[in-house]
RNA sequence: GGGCGGUUAGCUCAGCUGGUAGAGCGUUCGGUUUACACCCGAAAGGUCGGCGGUUCGAAACCGUCACCGCCCACCA
């Protein structure tokens, strides 16, 4: 070992090739399952970018995986990398500059390069497709070096792709037992829309954000009466206006409920209802309904029972002829026509203005719009707010079995606790079933075929299901069982559903994908179910859940026994790192600048659930830590001779407290507090063990005193095992250098019974006060620490100072005391030291 | 609007089942001590968010309020 720090890259580099070549994190698929420990490892995005979240999060698993290993555990460790879906298709979107056209035919010499310039190219969906492949495995790369590189524990044999072979057969045998159980359905329904993205996007991918908006108030009049004033932000749905809605109790209105107002401009009669979903407070109290605005419009166009009115396409723009050429429910047909025209093919926003313009000419708007501030729906990764548009959409049923669902969230074991509330808060606010399906290309294809009638429909009553046999399936270039290619789109013939499965369909099946499910019931009982989900909470509602949902809807089982919940990395201002705001942090930079260790001292030192900052000061401390286990070993394995058994009053002292340590340790890591054991175990190291323990037993150590070596070995040799599954590199390198077997990440972890029995007297106590009060008077005049001490009278309990008098040696020879002398007190006082002090020396 | 966290030294945090406040960093003072100056020793610094209550005793338990953060909620 050298002396200086620097030389950790080497180390690192070292240990992390001897690791990979003598695979020491390889699971022995011949170990049963109570003695294995399965690790449900997340998938990261690999066309995300690497983040030191990324680090921080996957310190956490690799910790416990590291200890469970030093209990005895066969690891079962997996890497999975989620490239499906979107992430990846807008990479490539970027990098390659491209779009999808799913309508042109292959084309096999396409060769793009990275970062390609000019005009953006249109490409088949096979090409697309290819392309998002190469991206996919040039960023896998990327994410293995640093796992490597952090040192985790991963076992490489066992990896996996969220859009590989075996992903696939996996997500759509699964899904099809849900098809044929019927727990997965075909609907046509008003489902949540991305109009940039043009598909449909689930609810658990929606976040409310708070926008500006303004509250128009429009005049209805109503046939045979006077007129009603409605308000709303939507005037630009106005065409799509199927009813007007009031509370029941709301005496305003009453009157009307039950006749028809009319609307402007377009001059359809729509009934009046009543509705308690209708609230008084807001607005005018009166509302228009609309295919669609939001979710109540839908509930509300469900119970009248009419055709929907559907206005805006999928791109997000109006409708030309929205409910048939020469249809128009109106008093005016041709009227009607005339201002729609006008809307045709506007977008949102530019429907918005043109309507409120063509209202106020026509003296059908009330008083200035009132400025409001509400939520509006988004999809997560989207721009614009969502759209409800008819279309249809696979959906897995969860609406009906939300208590199930909560009490499986309750066999499990979230650390911390608080987040279970997290998900039940989830489960019980549902208020869709999931929808699986999306409108994209990169992802596992919905194995499905639809036929097709005799007079050329689709028949999507008519489902044509894969034979597993042919799993994993994509129908839209595979025929199904008993048709030929060639009747495709054919009247008689099928076609393929086009669509893939959203991004959590695949990947709430990641307990199954690595353990064998369903074909080696063998490996998959020694699996399954897994032991750890680790994952961050804002995924609780995505993967959490869909995860727990599909395990109970396969065989009611729950997918894993823990869920351990990491917290988010946030700048050293407290705020939330994210690329607008330029304060992320590339985990490479830090590793440069700190080293593995040091980064993952960091991770470690972060409570589960709870957020961390990019703390400089923390790293810091990492490096100093590791700077420090470097040189006690130094001194502990640089005295020669042999050791014995504790025989000393202080090397006992000792052995017992770090007795008490290593119970105290192992506790917190049953607890799930790595953070508790870490912090524990640097305590008592940089404490006990270097500034006091070390201190005194130098001079019998130097004079090799095998009560005394054997001591610090055993030490060294346990606290090096606690450390070790946080910082893996400097702990393997120092056990590299003493007479040990193999490494100690597959060293047995530490226990109680081999520290012996011999009790702590309190003389390791009685020492270290003494000690600390003639370091005082030494540090209050000023003079070396090492200045000999004339005369020390000890003043302390008859107790204390049998206990002196047993480490006294020790004591003196550190304190540099010459003579001493002792005075027995009455009570229960701590010991006293008075201390006088030899000339100061005299400086140079 | 509903739910969940948090509020302890200048900063970042720990304080388990209630017994007169802790760590690291920072600050100040001192120390070349043959493991380590990425070190060692010492010191200063907090009415534990506010107010009530339970208790012999509350940072910890109960109630309430305030502020910060997160999650959820049909957005007319």
């Amino acid at each position: 070992m050298t002396k200086k720090p620097s030389d950790m890259p080497e180390i690192e580099q070292r240990w992390r090739a001897e690791w990979e070549r003598s695979g020491i994190y390889r699971f022995d698929p011949t170990r049963g399952r109570a003695e294995t420990f399965v690790v449900d490892t997340p998938p990261p995005t690999v066309s995300g970018s690497l983040h030191i979240g990324h680090v921080f999060s996957y310190t956490h698993t690799d910790l416990m995986a590291r200890y469970r290993r030093m209990q005895g555990d066969n690891i079962f460790y997996p890497m999975g990398w989620d490239d499906n879906g979107l992430p990846t298709e807008r990479r490539v979107q970027n990098v390659f500059n491209v779009r999808c056209d799913p309508s042109l035919p292959y084309d096999a010499a396409l060769d793009l390069e990275f970062g390609r310039e000019g005009e953006t190219l249109t490409v088949s969906r096979r090409n697309f497709i290819e392309l998002c492949d190469r991206v996919v495995t040039e960023d896998e790369q990327g994410f293995k070096d640093l796992w490597q590189r952090l040192g985790l524990s991963i076992d490489w044999s066992q990896t996996y792709a969220t859009v590989d072979e075996r992903s696939r057969y996996v997500s759509q045998l699964s899904f099809l037992r849900l098809v044929e159980k019927g727990e997965a359905e075909l609907r046509e329904a008003p489902t949540m829309w991305d109009v940039d993205f043009q598909s449909a996007v689930a609810q658990a991918e929606v976040e409310d954000r708070e926008k500006d908006g303004a509250f128009y108030k429009i005049r209805f009049d109503v046939q045979g009466g006077e007129d009603v004033l409605i308000a709303t932000t939507r005037p630009e749905l106005l065409p799509a206006c199927i009813a007007l809605v009031a509370h029941p109790d709301d005496t305003r209105y009453s009157s009307l409920i039950g006749g028809k107002a009319v609307t402007p401009l377009f001059r359809a009669p729509v009934p009046i209802i009543a509705d308690e979903g209708a609230d008084p407070e807001k607005g005018t109290g009166i509302l228009m309904v609309c295919t669609f605005g939001d979710a109540a419009d839908v509930e509300w166009w469900r119970q009248l029972k009419v055709p929907a009115r559907e206005v805006i396409d999928r791109g997000g723009r109006i409708i030309p002829a929205p409910w048939g050429e020469g249809h128009w429910d109106s008093q005016d047909p041709e009227d009607a026509k005339k201002y729609h025209d006008k809307l045709a093919g506007l977008s949102i926003s530019q429907a918005r203005k043109e309507i409120v313009e063509l209202l106020g000419d026509a003296g059908a708007i009330v008083g200035e719009p009132e400025k409001v501030r509400r939520p509006v729906k988004f999809y997560e990764k989207g721009e614009r707010p969502l759209e409800f548009v008819v279309s249809r959409q696979w959906f897995v049923k969860v609406l009906d079995k939300k208590q199930e669902l909560i009490d499986q969230g309750r066999k499990i074991q979230w650390h911390p606790d608080m987040f279970r509330g997290r998900y039940e808060n989830w489960v019980e606010g549902l208020n869709q079933d999931w929808c699986v399906s999306r409108q994209r290309y990169f992802g596992v294809p919905i194995p499905i075929w639809y036929a097709i009638s005799e007079d050329g429909g689709i028949d999507y009553d008519r489902l044509i299901l894969p034979a597993k046999e042919q799993l994993p399936v994509d129908p839209y270039a595979e025929a199904p069982p008993g048709y030929t290619e060639d009747q495709r789109g054919k009247a008689g013939g099928f076609v393929g559903d086009a669509d893939v499965f959203d991004t959590w369909a695949t990947s709430s099946l990641t307990p199954l994908i690595p353990t064998g499910w369903p074909d080696e019931p063998a490996k998959l009982e020694g699996l399954y179910p897994t032991d750890l989900r680790p994952q961050g909470h804002e995924i609780i509602r995505t993967w959490a859940f869909t995860t727990i949902t599909r395990a109970y809807l396969e065989d009611g089982s729950v997918p894993w026994w823990h869920v351990a919940i990491s917290g988010w990395v946030l700048d050293p201002d407290r705020k939330k790192m994210s690329k607008s705001k330029g304060n992320v942090v590339l985990p490479t930079d830090t590793l440069d600048e700190y080293g593995s260790d040091s980064v993952r001292y960091w991770s470690a030192s972060a409570r589960l659930g709870s957020d961390a900052a990019t703390d400089p000061n923390t790293f810091k401390e990492g490096k100093r830590l590791i700077t420090k286990i470097r040189n006690a070993a130094r001194l502990v394995l640089g005295f020669e001779g042999p050791g014995g058994p504790p025989t000393h009053p202080t090397d006992q002292a000792l052995m017992a407290r770090l007795r008490t340590l290593v119970q105290e340790v192992t506790n917190e890591w049953e607890a799930w507090d790595h953070a508790g054991a870490l912090e524990a175990t640097e305590s008592w190291f940089w404490g006990d063990f270097c500034d006091n323990y070390l201190e005194l037993v130098k001079t019998r150590a130097y004079n090799q005193d095998p009560s005394a070596l054997g001591t610090l070995r055993t030490a060294l040799d346990v606290v090096l095992r606690l450390f070790a599954p946080f910082v893996p590199f400097i702990t393997e390198e120092v056990w590299s250098t003493m007479d040990k077997d193999g490494s100690i990440h597959l060293a047995k972890w530490p226990t109680t019974e081999e520290l012996g029995t011999t009790e702590d007297t309190g003389a390791f106590d009685v020492a270290v006060t003494l000690l600390a009060q003639i370091r005082k008077v030494k540090s209050e005049a000023k003079v070396s620490i090492k200045t000999p001490v004339d005369r020390l009278v000890i003043k302390a309990t008859a107790a204390d100072l049998v206990l002196f008098e047993s480490m006294a040696d020790d004591l003196l020879a550190t304190a540099n005391a010459v003579v001493h002398e002792t005075e027995t007190v009455k009570g229960d006082a701590a010991p006293e030291a008075y201390v006088e002090l030899g000339a100061p020396e005299v400086k140079v």
